[in-house]
RNA sequence: GGUGGGUUGGCCGAGAGGCGAGGCAACGGCCUGCAAAGCCGUGUACACGGGUUCGAAUCCCGUACCCACCUCCA
Protein backbone atom coordinates (compact mmCIF):
# COMPACT_ATOMS: atom_id res chain seq x y z
CA UNK A 1 0.00 0.00 0.00
CA UNK A 2 1.37 3.10 -0.91
CA UNK A 3 0.56 6.86 -0.22
CA UNK A 4 0.62 8.43 -3.31
CA UNK A 5 -0.89 7.14 -6.33
CA UNK A 6 0.80 4.76 -8.15
CA UNK A 7 -0.33 3.53 -12.07
CA UNK A 8 1.44 0.61 -13.58
CA UNK A 9 2.60 1.56 -17.15
CA UNK A 10 2.70 -1.13 -19.46
CA UNK A 11 5.66 0.06 -21.54
CA UNK A 12 8.28 -0.49 -18.66
CA UNK A 13 6.35 -2.93 -16.66
CA UNK A 14 6.83 -1.12 -13.20
CA UNK A 15 4.89 0.53 -11.20
CA UNK A 16 5.85 4.23 -10.31
CA UNK A 17 4.49 7.64 -8.37
CA UNK A 18 2.16 9.00 -10.75
CA UNK A 19 3.37 12.87 -11.59
CA UNK A 20 1.13 15.15 -14.44
CA UNK A 21 3.12 16.65 -17.11
CA UNK A 22 0.94 20.07 -15.95
CA UNK A 23 0.30 19.84 -11.99
CA UNK A 24 -2.86 19.18 -10.81
CA UNK A 25 -4.11 18.05 -14.27
CA UNK A 26 -4.19 14.58 -16.60
CA UNK A 27 -4.03 14.10 -19.79
CA UNK A 28 -5.81 11.25 -21.01
CA UNK A 29 -6.04 9.39 -24.26
CA UNK A 30 -8.06 6.16 -24.34
CA UNK A 31 -8.26 4.19 -27.67
CA UNK A 32 -11.76 4.25 -28.63
CA UNK A 33 -13.89 1.21 -30.62
CA UNK A 34 -14.28 1.10 -34.42
CA UNK A 35 -17.56 1.57 -35.50
CA UNK A 36 -17.83 -1.36 -37.19
CA UNK A 37 -20.34 -3.73 -35.47
CA UNK A 38 -22.25 -3.29 -32.33
CA UNK A 39 -20.63 -2.94 -29.03
CA UNK A 40 -19.65 -6.02 -27.14
CA UNK A 41 -18.54 -6.83 -23.63
CA UNK A 42 -14.84 -6.92 -24.27
CA UNK A 43 -15.25 -2.92 -24.99
CA UNK A 44 -17.01 -2.75 -22.37
CA UNK A 45 -14.47 -4.03 -20.13
CA UNK A 46 -12.25 -2.00 -21.32
CA UNK A 47 -13.98 1.39 -21.36
CA UNK A 48 -15.13 0.59 -17.57
CA UNK A 49 -11.25 -0.19 -16.11
CA UNK A 50 -10.37 3.43 -17.74
CA UNK A 51 -14.38 4.45 -16.28
CA UNK A 52 -12.99 4.00 -12.93
CA UNK A 53 -9.16 5.40 -13.59
CA UNK A 54 -11.25 9.06 -14.57
CA UNK A 55 -13.69 8.53 -11.59
CA UNK A 56 -10.10 7.91 -9.33
CA UNK A 57 -8.38 10.74 -10.61
CA UNK A 58 -11.21 13.38 -10.66
CA UNK A 59 -11.91 11.98 -7.18
CA UNK A 60 -8.14 13.04 -6.12
CA UNK A 61 -8.12 16.19 -6.89
CA UNK A 62 -7.02 15.92 -10.90
CA UNK A 63 -8.56 18.13 -13.62
CA UNK A 64 -8.84 15.51 -16.26
CA UNK A 65 -9.31 16.01 -20.35
CA UNK A 66 -9.93 12.68 -21.38
CA UNK A 67 -10.22 12.10 -25.13
CA UNK A 68 -11.44 8.89 -26.69
CA UNK A 69 -11.38 8.41 -30.23
CA UNK A 70 -13.51 6.95 -32.97
CA UNK A 71 -12.48 5.20 -35.37
CA UNK A 72 -14.97 6.07 -38.20
CA UNK A 73 -13.78 4.77 -41.42
CA UNK A 74 -11.76 1.34 -42.25
CA UNK A 75 -11.79 -2.02 -44.12
CA UNK A 76 -14.58 -3.42 -42.17
CA UNK A 77 -16.52 -0.27 -42.19
CA UNK A 78 -16.35 -0.49 -45.67
CA UNK A 79 -17.10 -3.78 -46.60
CA UNK A 80 -19.58 -4.55 -43.94
CA UNK A 81 -21.97 -1.17 -44.97
CA UNK A 82 -21.24 -2.76 -48.59
CA UNK A 83 -22.70 -5.90 -47.89
CA UNK A 84 -26.19 -4.21 -46.97
CA UNK A 85 -26.24 -1.98 -48.99
CA UNK A 86 -25.97 0.93 -46.74
CA UNK A 87 -23.82 4.13 -46.78
CA UNK A 88 -20.47 3.51 -45.02
CA UNK A 89 -21.15 6.79 -43.07
CA UNK A 90 -24.69 6.11 -42.04
CA UNK A 91 -22.82 2.60 -40.73
CA UNK A 92 -20.66 4.02 -38.66
CA UNK A 93 -22.85 6.65 -36.98
CA UNK A 94 -25.28 3.87 -36.40
CA UNK A 95 -22.30 1.77 -34.32
CA UNK A 96 -21.27 5.18 -32.88
CA UNK A 97 -24.71 5.77 -31.18
CA UNK A 98 -24.91 2.24 -30.12
CA UNK A 99 -21.38 2.77 -28.21
CA UNK A 100 -22.88 6.39 -26.87
CA UNK A 101 -26.46 4.36 -25.76
CA UNK A 102 -24.29 1.63 -23.95
CA UNK A 103 -21.60 3.37 -22.06
CA UNK A 104 -24.21 5.54 -20.85
CA UNK A 105 -26.22 3.00 -19.57
CA UNK A 106 -23.76 1.21 -17.90
CA UNK A 107 -22.79 4.89 -16.07
CA UNK A 108 -19.98 5.78 -17.74
CA UNK A 109 -18.66 9.46 -17.57
CA UNK A 110 -18.62 10.77 -21.44
CA UNK A 111 -14.67 11.61 -22.26
CA UNK A 112 -14.93 15.59 -22.98
CA UNK A 113 -14.00 14.84 -26.44
CA UNK A 114 -14.60 12.00 -28.71
CA UNK A 115 -13.00 13.04 -32.18
CA UNK A 116 -13.29 11.39 -35.16
CA UNK A 117 -10.69 10.17 -37.48
CA UNK A 118 -12.49 11.15 -40.72
CA UNK A 119 -12.76 14.64 -38.98
CA UNK A 120 -9.16 15.28 -39.09
CA UNK A 121 -7.08 14.36 -42.43
CA UNK A 122 -5.28 17.75 -42.14
CA UNK A 123 -4.07 16.72 -39.40
CA UNK A 124 -2.98 13.54 -40.73
CA UNK A 125 -1.39 15.05 -43.61
CA UNK A 126 0.36 17.14 -42.14
CA UNK A 127 1.99 14.73 -39.69
CA UNK A 128 2.59 12.39 -42.71
CA UNK A 129 4.55 15.33 -44.37
CA UNK A 130 6.40 15.98 -41.01
CA UNK A 131 7.41 12.00 -41.25
CA UNK A 132 8.29 12.10 -44.78
CA UNK A 133 10.52 15.28 -44.68
CA UNK A 134 12.55 13.11 -41.95
CA UNK A 135 13.15 10.25 -43.22
CA UNK A 136 10.65 8.27 -41.38
CA UNK A 137 8.03 7.50 -44.09
CA UNK A 138 7.89 7.65 -47.96
CA UNK A 139 4.99 7.50 -50.78
CA UNK A 140 4.53 5.32 -53.09
CA UNK A 141 3.42 7.34 -55.90
CA UNK A 142 0.18 5.44 -55.72
CA UNK A 143 -1.88 6.95 -53.13
CA UNK A 144 -0.56 5.14 -50.09
CA UNK A 145 2.37 6.37 -47.47
CA UNK A 146 4.13 3.64 -45.01
CA UNK A 147 6.16 4.00 -42.62
CA UNK A 148 9.55 2.72 -42.67
CA UNK A 149 10.10 0.75 -39.39
CA UNK A 150 13.61 0.52 -39.96
CA UNK A 151 14.09 3.92 -39.98
CA UNK A 152 13.68 4.11 -36.27
CA UNK A 153 15.85 2.42 -34.02
CA UNK A 154 13.62 1.98 -31.32
CA UNK A 155 10.96 0.27 -33.40
CA UNK A 156 9.82 -2.78 -31.22
CA UNK A 157 10.49 -0.96 -27.82
CA UNK A 158 7.05 -0.55 -26.43
CA UNK A 159 5.95 -4.79 -26.62
CA UNK A 160 10.25 -5.41 -26.15
CA UNK A 161 9.82 -7.12 -29.49
CA UNK A 162 12.63 -7.03 -32.09
CA UNK A 163 12.06 -6.77 -36.13
CA UNK A 164 14.07 -9.29 -36.88
CA UNK A 165 11.66 -11.56 -34.34
CA UNK A 166 8.55 -10.51 -35.87
CA UNK A 167 6.49 -13.40 -37.08
CA UNK A 168 6.26 -12.81 -41.26
CA UNK A 169 2.32 -11.99 -41.87
CA UNK A 170 2.82 -15.03 -44.64
CA UNK A 171 0.37 -12.47 -46.97
CA UNK A 172 1.36 -10.73 -50.60
CA UNK A 173 3.20 -8.00 -49.57
CA UNK A 174 1.78 -4.39 -51.43
CA UNK A 175 3.42 -3.15 -54.35
CA UNK A 176 4.81 -0.72 -53.37
CA UNK A 177 6.50 -1.20 -49.47
CA UNK A 178 9.48 -1.41 -49.64
CA UNK A 179 9.62 -3.68 -46.24
CA UNK A 180 7.24 -5.99 -45.61
CA UNK A 181 6.79 -5.39 -41.74
CA UNK A 182 6.06 -1.48 -42.98
CA UNK A 183 2.97 -0.63 -42.32
CA UNK A 184 0.29 2.07 -44.36
CA UNK A 185 0.12 5.64 -42.57
CA UNK A 186 -2.47 6.39 -45.61
CA UNK A 187 -4.18 4.23 -47.83
CA UNK A 188 -4.45 4.77 -51.34
CA UNK A 189 -8.13 4.79 -52.76
CA UNK A 190 -9.33 1.13 -54.60
CA UNK A 191 -11.73 1.36 -57.91
CA UNK A 192 -15.08 0.31 -56.95
CA UNK A 193 -15.05 2.28 -53.34
CA UNK A 194 -17.37 5.03 -52.40
CA UNK A 195 -16.23 8.45 -53.79
CA UNK A 196 -17.16 9.46 -50.23
CA UNK A 197 -14.47 7.34 -48.57
CA UNK A 198 -11.56 8.92 -49.85
CA UNK A 199 -9.97 12.25 -49.75
CA UNK A 200 -7.15 14.05 -51.68
CA UNK A 201 -3.91 14.62 -50.61
CA UNK A 202 -0.28 15.72 -51.84
CA UNK A 203 0.54 11.51 -52.00
CA UNK A 204 -2.58 10.72 -53.93
CA UNK A 205 -6.11 9.63 -53.00
CA UNK A 206 -6.92 7.74 -50.06
CA UNK A 207 -8.17 7.50 -47.02
CA UNK A 208 -6.78 7.10 -43.00
CA UNK A 209 -4.28 3.97 -41.70
CA UNK A 210 -5.61 3.28 -38.50
CA UNK A 211 -2.77 3.77 -36.62
CA UNK A 212 -2.30 7.65 -38.02
CA UNK A 213 -5.29 9.18 -36.80
CA UNK A 214 -4.79 8.16 -32.67
CA UNK A 215 -1.10 9.80 -33.45
CA UNK A 216 -2.67 13.32 -34.96
CA UNK A 217 -5.59 13.53 -32.81
CA UNK A 218 -3.91 13.06 -29.58
CA UNK A 219 -1.51 15.66 -30.58
CA UNK A 220 -3.82 18.35 -31.68
CA UNK A 221 -5.88 17.64 -27.84
CA UNK A 222 -4.10 16.64 -25.87
CA UNK A 223 -0.55 18.21 -26.64
CA UNK A 224 2.48 16.85 -28.36
CA UNK A 225 3.48 15.21 -24.80
CA UNK A 226 0.71 13.73 -22.63
CA UNK A 227 0.27 11.70 -19.29
CA UNK A 228 -1.76 8.58 -20.08
CA UNK A 229 -2.48 6.39 -23.00
CA UNK A 230 -5.17 3.85 -22.54
CA UNK A 231 -6.46 1.09 -24.22
CA UNK A 232 -7.22 -2.77 -24.57
CA UNK A 233 -4.28 -5.13 -23.80
CA UNK A 234 -4.70 -6.32 -27.13
CA UNK A 235 -3.95 -3.13 -28.98
CA UNK A 236 -0.32 -3.18 -27.60
CA UNK A 237 0.76 -4.64 -30.99
CA UNK A 238 0.75 -3.76 -34.00
CA UNK A 239 -1.50 -0.20 -32.86
CA UNK A 240 0.11 1.25 -29.92
CA UNK A 241 3.33 0.45 -31.00
CA UNK A 242 2.93 1.97 -34.45
CA UNK A 243 1.51 4.83 -32.86
CA UNK A 244 4.42 5.58 -30.64
CA UNK A 245 6.40 5.05 -33.58
CA UNK A 246 4.51 7.51 -35.52
CA UNK A 247 4.74 10.15 -32.74
CA UNK A 248 8.58 9.21 -31.65
CA UNK A 249 9.56 9.69 -35.62
CA UNK A 250 7.77 12.60 -35.47
CA UNK A 251 9.84 13.96 -32.57
CA UNK A 252 6.50 14.17 -30.25
CA UNK A 253 7.34 12.91 -26.70
CA UNK A 254 3.65 11.28 -26.77
CA UNK A 255 2.63 9.09 -23.90
CA UNK A 256 4.28 9.34 -20.60
CA UNK A 257 2.45 6.16 -19.41
CA UNK A 258 0.96 3.31 -21.11
CA UNK A 259 -2.15 1.89 -19.15
CA UNK A 260 -3.18 -1.47 -21.02
CA UNK A 261 -6.70 -3.17 -19.68
CA UNK A 262 -6.55 -7.39 -19.82
CA UNK A 263 -9.12 -9.10 -21.80
CA UNK A 264 -12.39 -10.62 -21.06
CA UNK A 265 -12.91 -14.25 -21.81
CA UNK A 266 -16.37 -16.48 -21.93
CA UNK A 267 -15.15 -20.01 -21.21
CA UNK A 268 -11.62 -19.17 -20.73
CA UNK A 269 -11.06 -17.46 -23.96
CA UNK A 270 -10.81 -14.12 -25.19
CA UNK A 271 -14.52 -13.31 -26.60
CA UNK A 272 -14.15 -12.95 -30.20
CA UNK A 273 -16.04 -13.23 -32.85
CA UNK A 274 -14.59 -16.07 -34.60
CA UNK A 275 -15.13 -18.15 -31.67
CA UNK A 276 -18.57 -19.06 -30.29
CA UNK A 277 -18.43 -17.53 -27.59
CA UNK A 278 -19.18 -13.49 -28.29
CA UNK A 279 -21.66 -11.22 -26.57
CA UNK A 280 -22.67 -7.93 -27.56
CA UNK A 281 -23.15 -5.71 -24.62
CA UNK A 282 -27.01 -5.08 -25.34
CA UNK A 283 -27.22 -8.83 -24.91
CA UNK A 284 -25.79 -9.20 -21.40
CA UNK A 285 -27.69 -5.41 -20.25
CA UNK A 286 -30.57 -7.55 -21.44
CA UNK A 287 -30.12 -11.04 -19.35
CA UNK A 288 -28.62 -8.89 -16.57
CA UNK A 289 -29.11 -5.83 -14.21
CA UNK A 290 -27.09 -2.70 -15.63
CA UNK A 291 -25.43 -2.21 -12.26
CA UNK A 292 -24.42 -5.98 -12.04
CA UNK A 293 -23.00 -6.30 -15.33
CA UNK A 294 -20.71 -3.17 -14.38
CA UNK A 295 -19.80 -4.69 -10.81
CA UNK A 296 -19.01 -7.82 -12.67
CA UNK A 297 -16.96 -6.06 -15.15
CA UNK A 298 -14.89 -4.19 -12.85
CA UNK A 299 -14.23 -6.48 -9.54
CA UNK A 300 -11.47 -8.19 -10.61
CA UNK A 301 -7.91 -5.98 -11.01
CA UNK A 302 -8.23 -4.33 -13.97
CA UNK A 303 -4.85 -5.69 -15.52
CA UNK A 304 -6.13 -9.19 -15.14
CA UNK A 305 -8.35 -11.22 -17.37
CA UNK A 306 -11.86 -10.99 -16.93
CA UNK A 307 -14.08 -14.05 -16.73
CA UNK A 308 -18.22 -13.59 -17.86
CA UNK A 309 -20.28 -16.33 -16.89
CA UNK A 310 -23.27 -16.91 -15.82
CA UNK A 311 -21.72 -18.30 -12.09
CA UNK A 312 -20.25 -14.42 -12.28
CA UNK A 313 -22.59 -12.52 -12.92
CA UNK A 314 -25.04 -14.39 -10.42
CA UNK A 315 -22.68 -13.65 -7.70
CA UNK A 316 -22.47 -10.25 -8.93
CA UNK A 317 -25.93 -9.93 -9.04
CA UNK A 318 -26.51 -10.96 -5.38
CA UNK A 319 -23.74 -8.38 -3.99
CA UNK A 320 -25.42 -5.80 -6.09
CA UNK A 321 -28.60 -6.52 -4.26
CA UNK A 322 -27.37 -6.61 -0.84
CA UNK A 323 -25.56 -3.56 -1.37
CA UNK A 324 -28.98 -1.94 -2.84
CA UNK A 325 -30.68 -3.68 0.47
CA UNK A 326 -28.37 -1.93 2.89
CA UNK A 327 -28.31 1.56 1.69
CA UNK A 328 -31.92 1.23 1.38
CA UNK A 329 -32.57 -0.01 4.83
CA UNK A 330 -30.47 2.59 5.86
CA UNK A 331 -32.17 5.26 4.32
CA UNK A 332 -35.42 4.52 5.12
CA UNK A 333 -34.45 4.75 8.97
CA UNK A 334 -33.42 7.79 8.72
CA UNK A 335 -36.55 8.72 7.04
CA UNK A 336 -35.90 10.91 4.37
CA UNK A 337 -36.09 10.33 0.63
CA UNK A 338 -32.40 8.67 -0.34
CA UNK A 339 -30.75 11.44 -1.78
CA UNK A 340 -29.51 11.56 -5.06
CA UNK A 341 -25.35 11.72 -5.38
CA UNK A 342 -25.20 15.62 -5.93
CA UNK A 343 -27.57 15.99 -3.24
CA UNK A 344 -25.56 13.85 -0.55
CA UNK A 345 -22.43 15.57 -2.22
CA UNK A 346 -20.60 12.14 -2.41
CA UNK A 347 -17.43 13.41 -3.69
CA UNK A 348 -16.87 15.45 -0.75
CA UNK A 349 -17.08 12.85 2.05
CA UNK A 350 -14.09 11.83 3.47
CA UNK A 351 -13.38 8.09 2.18
CA UNK A 352 -11.30 5.53 4.61
CA UNK A 353 -8.00 5.61 4.45
CA UNK A 354 -8.06 1.68 3.58
CA UNK A 355 -10.02 2.65 0.28
CA UNK A 356 -7.84 5.84 -0.92
CA UNK A 357 -4.60 3.27 -0.59
CA UNK A 358 -6.20 0.72 -2.12
CA UNK A 359 -7.45 2.78 -5.76
CA UNK A 360 -3.81 4.70 -5.30
CA UNK A 361 -2.07 1.33 -5.98
CA UNK A 362 -2.65 0.81 -9.30
CA UNK A 363 -6.80 1.12 -8.88
CA UNK A 364 -6.97 -1.79 -6.39
CA UNK A 365 -10.51 -1.96 -7.47
CA UNK A 366 -10.76 -6.03 -5.50
CA UNK A 367 -9.03 -4.47 -2.13
CA UNK A 368 -11.43 -1.21 -2.08
CA UNK A 369 -14.23 -3.62 -2.73
CA UNK A 370 -13.25 -5.69 0.75
CA UNK A 371 -13.11 -2.18 2.52
CA UNK A 372 -16.94 -2.03 1.01
CA UNK A 373 -17.68 -4.91 2.83
CA UNK A 374 -16.95 -4.27 5.92
CA UNK A 375 -18.40 -0.71 5.77
CA UNK A 376 -21.44 -2.39 4.72
CA UNK A 377 -21.12 -4.98 7.33
CA UNK A 378 -21.01 -2.66 9.96
CA UNK A 379 -23.72 -0.58 8.68
CA UNK A 380 -25.71 -3.54 8.79
CA UNK A 381 -25.27 -4.20 12.07
CA UNK A 382 -26.07 -0.50 13.04
CA UNK A 383 -29.33 -1.16 11.66
CA UNK A 384 -29.70 -4.57 13.09
CA UNK A 385 -29.00 -3.10 16.65
CA UNK A 386 -31.92 -0.89 16.46
CA UNK A 387 -32.18 2.46 18.61
CA UNK A 388 -28.79 3.14 16.94
CA UNK A 389 -28.07 7.65 16.40
CA UNK A 390 -29.27 8.60 13.35
CA UNK A 391 -25.98 10.57 13.12
CA UNK A 392 -24.14 7.09 13.28
CA UNK A 393 -26.26 5.44 10.34
CA UNK A 394 -26.03 8.16 8.34
CA UNK A 395 -22.39 8.51 8.58
CA UNK A 396 -21.99 4.91 7.69
CA UNK A 397 -24.63 5.16 4.93
CA UNK A 398 -22.35 8.12 3.41
CA UNK A 399 -19.29 6.36 3.59
CA UNK A 400 -20.64 3.36 1.77
CA UNK A 401 -22.33 5.28 -0.92
CA UNK A 402 -18.95 7.34 -1.16
CA UNK A 403 -16.53 4.55 -1.76
CA UNK A 404 -19.61 3.14 -4.26
CA UNK A 405 -19.45 6.02 -6.12
CA UNK A 406 -16.02 6.09 -7.24
CA UNK A 407 -16.79 3.04 -8.66
CA UNK A 408 -19.71 4.32 -10.21
CA UNK A 409 -22.32 1.98 -8.17
CA UNK A 410 -23.65 3.81 -5.78
CA UNK A 411 -26.82 2.13 -5.04
CA UNK A 412 -29.08 5.32 -4.90
CA UNK A 413 -27.71 6.87 -7.78
CA UNK A 414 -30.74 8.03 -9.67
CA UNK A 415 -29.34 6.32 -12.72
CA UNK A 416 -30.01 2.75 -10.48
CA UNK A 417 -33.30 3.66 -9.03
CA UNK A 418 -35.36 1.83 -11.42
CA UNK A 419 -33.59 -1.58 -11.02
CA UNK A 420 -35.59 -3.61 -8.92
CA UNK A 421 -37.76 -1.05 -7.63
CA UNK A 422 -40.66 0.99 -8.77
CA UNK A 423 -40.80 4.65 -8.60
CA UNK A 424 -43.12 7.68 -8.38
CA UNK A 425 -46.39 7.09 -8.75
CA UNK A 426 -46.52 3.17 -9.66
CA UNK A 427 -44.47 3.33 -6.40
CA UNK A 428 -46.99 4.95 -3.80
CA UNK A 429 -49.92 3.18 -6.16
CA UNK A 430 -48.20 -0.30 -5.67
CA UNK A 431 -47.16 0.43 -2.10
CA UNK A 432 -50.63 1.74 -0.98
CA UNK A 433 -52.18 -2.06 -2.48
CA UNK A 434 -49.49 -4.07 -0.98
CA UNK A 435 -49.37 -2.04 2.41
CA UNK A 436 -53.62 -3.20 2.43
CA UNK A 437 -51.96 -6.81 2.25
CA UNK A 438 -49.64 -6.61 4.97
CA UNK A 439 -51.96 -5.22 7.75
CA UNK A 440 -54.56 -7.91 6.97
CA UNK A 441 -51.43 -10.23 7.45
CA UNK A 442 -50.46 -8.18 10.80
CA UNK A 443 -54.16 -9.11 11.77
CA UNK A 444 -53.47 -12.89 11.21
CA UNK A 445 -50.33 -12.79 12.85
CA UNK A 446 -51.88 -11.36 15.71
CA UNK A 447 -54.40 -14.09 15.76
CA UNK A 448 -51.63 -16.28 15.83
CA UNK A 449 -53.05 -17.43 12.28
CA UNK A 450 -50.49 -19.04 10.79
CA UNK A 451 -51.79 -19.81 8.28
CA UNK A 452 -53.54 -17.52 6.74
CA UNK A 453 -50.61 -14.91 7.44
CA UNK A 454 -48.23 -17.66 5.73
CA UNK A 455 -50.67 -17.21 2.99
CA UNK A 456 -50.82 -13.85 2.30
CA UNK A 457 -46.97 -13.98 2.19
CA UNK A 458 -47.07 -17.06 -0.48
CA UNK A 459 -49.21 -15.03 -2.68
CA UNK A 460 -47.17 -11.49 -2.56
CA UNK A 461 -43.57 -13.88 -3.37
CA UNK A 462 -45.39 -14.90 -6.31
CA UNK A 463 -45.92 -12.01 -7.44
CA UNK A 464 -42.64 -11.26 -7.17
CA UNK A 465 -42.73 -9.16 -3.45
CA UNK A 466 -40.52 -10.23 -1.25
CA UNK A 467 -41.51 -9.45 2.51
CA UNK A 468 -39.15 -9.09 5.34
CA UNK A 469 -40.26 -8.63 9.02
CA UNK A 470 -38.46 -6.37 11.24
CA UNK A 471 -38.54 -4.61 14.23
CA UNK A 472 -41.15 -2.24 12.77
CA UNK A 473 -43.25 -4.25 10.76
CA UNK A 474 -42.65 -5.93 7.76
CA UNK A 475 -41.19 -4.39 4.56
CA UNK A 476 -41.66 -5.31 1.03
CA UNK A 477 -39.16 -5.44 -2.13
CA UNK A 478 -39.53 -6.40 -5.42
CA UNK A 479 -37.25 -8.98 -6.53
CA UNK A 480 -34.56 -8.02 -9.29
CA UNK A 481 -35.20 -9.58 -12.42
CA UNK A 482 -34.33 -7.36 -15.05
C1' G B 1 10.03 -19.43 -33.10
C1' G B 2 9.67 -14.36 -30.43
C1' U B 3 7.28 -11.22 -26.37
C1' G B 4 4.40 -11.05 -22.06
C1' G B 5 0.78 -12.81 -18.28
C1' G B 6 -0.90 -16.72 -15.35
C1' U B 7 -1.81 -21.64 -12.13
C1' U B 8 -4.41 -19.62 -4.59
C1' G B 9 -9.68 -23.25 -0.50
C1' G B 10 -16.33 -26.08 -3.62
C1' C B 11 -16.33 -21.44 -6.94
C1' C B 12 -14.60 -16.29 -7.73
C1' G B 13 -10.62 -13.31 -6.24
C1' A B 14 -6.55 -10.20 -3.45
C1' G B 15 -1.77 -10.63 -1.37
C1' A B 16 3.82 -11.18 -2.40
C1' G B 17 9.33 -14.04 3.09
C1' G B 18 6.41 -14.93 9.56
C1' C B 19 0.45 -12.56 11.31
C1' G B 20 -6.06 -17.00 7.51
C1' A B 21 -7.92 -9.87 2.39
C1' G B 22 -12.73 -10.08 0.70
C1' G B 23 -16.99 -12.16 -1.85
C1' C B 24 -20.34 -16.31 -3.45
C1' A B 25 -21.85 -21.17 -1.99
C1' A B 26 -22.16 -24.71 2.14
C1' C B 27 -22.74 -25.91 7.26
C1' G B 28 -23.72 -24.45 12.55
C1' G B 29 -25.55 -20.68 15.90
C1' C B 30 -28.29 -16.04 17.26
C1' C B 31 -32.78 -13.53 15.86
C1' U B 32 -37.85 -15.13 13.97
C1' G B 33 -44.46 -18.17 15.15
C1' C B 34 -42.05 -20.05 10.57
C1' A B 35 -39.33 -17.60 7.04
C1' A B 36 -36.51 -13.75 4.78
C1' A B 37 -32.88 -10.32 5.77
C1' G B 38 -29.06 -9.40 9.10
C1' C B 39 -25.24 -10.67 12.64
C1' C B 40 -21.67 -14.33 14.68
C1' G B 41 -18.97 -18.74 13.85
C1' U B 42 -16.79 -23.00 10.85
C1' G B 43 -13.08 -24.11 6.13
C1' U B 44 -6.12 -23.88 7.31
C1' A B 45 -5.71 -23.00 0.22
C1' C B 46 -1.55 -21.33 -2.78
C1' A B 47 0.25 -26.41 -10.12
C1' C B 48 4.44 -30.04 -9.39
C1' G B 49 9.80 -31.29 -8.01
C1' G B 50 14.07 -29.53 -5.81
C1' G B 51 16.73 -25.52 -3.23
C1' U B 52 17.76 -20.91 -0.05
C1' U B 53 16.00 -19.54 4.98
C1' C B 54 15.01 -20.19 11.97
C1' G B 55 10.59 -19.55 8.72
C1' A B 56 8.39 -19.86 1.62
C1' A B 57 1.96 -19.24 -1.45
C1' U B 58 5.63 -15.20 -1.59
C1' C B 59 12.82 -15.69 -3.22
C1' C B 60 16.05 -19.17 -6.59
C1' C B 61 16.45 -23.44 -10.15
C1' G B 62 13.77 -26.90 -12.94
C1' U B 63 9.13 -29.15 -14.86
C1' A B 64 4.06 -29.28 -16.39
C1' C B 65 -0.17 -26.94 -17.96
C1' C B 66 -3.24 -22.54 -19.40
C1' C B 67 -3.90 -17.68 -21.71
C1' A B 68 -2.76 -13.32 -24.64
C1' C B 69 0.05 -10.71 -28.50
C1' C B 70 3.33 -11.34 -32.82
C1' U B 71 -2.79 -10.62 -38.97
C1' C B 72 -8.31 -7.24 -37.83
C1' C B 73 -9.43 -7.04 -32.63
C1' A B 74 -11.27 -3.41 -26.51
Amino acid sequence: MRVTLHLHDTATRTDAPFIPVREGAVSLYVCGPTTQGAPHLGHLRTFLAFDVLVRWLERSGYDVTHIRNVTDIDDKILSKSAETGAQWWAWSLRFEREFQDVLDRIGNRRPDYEPRATGHVPEMIELMQLLIERGHAYADGDGSVYFSVTSLPTYGSLTKQALEDMQDAGEEMAPGKRDRRDFALWKAAKSGEPETASWDTPFGRGRPGWHLECSAMSRKYLGETFDIHAGGLDLRFPHHENEQAQSHAAGFGFAKRWMHAGVLTVDGLKMGKSLDNFVTAAGALADHPTPAVRLALISGHYRATVEYNATAMQEAEVVWERFTATARRAAEILGEAPLSAAEADLGALELPAEFTAALDDDLAVPEALAVIHREQSALNTLLAVGGAESVEIATGLGRLRAMLDVLGLDPLAPQWASTGAASGAEHEALDALITTQLTAREAARAEKDWARADALRDALSAAGIRVEDGQDGARWTLETTD
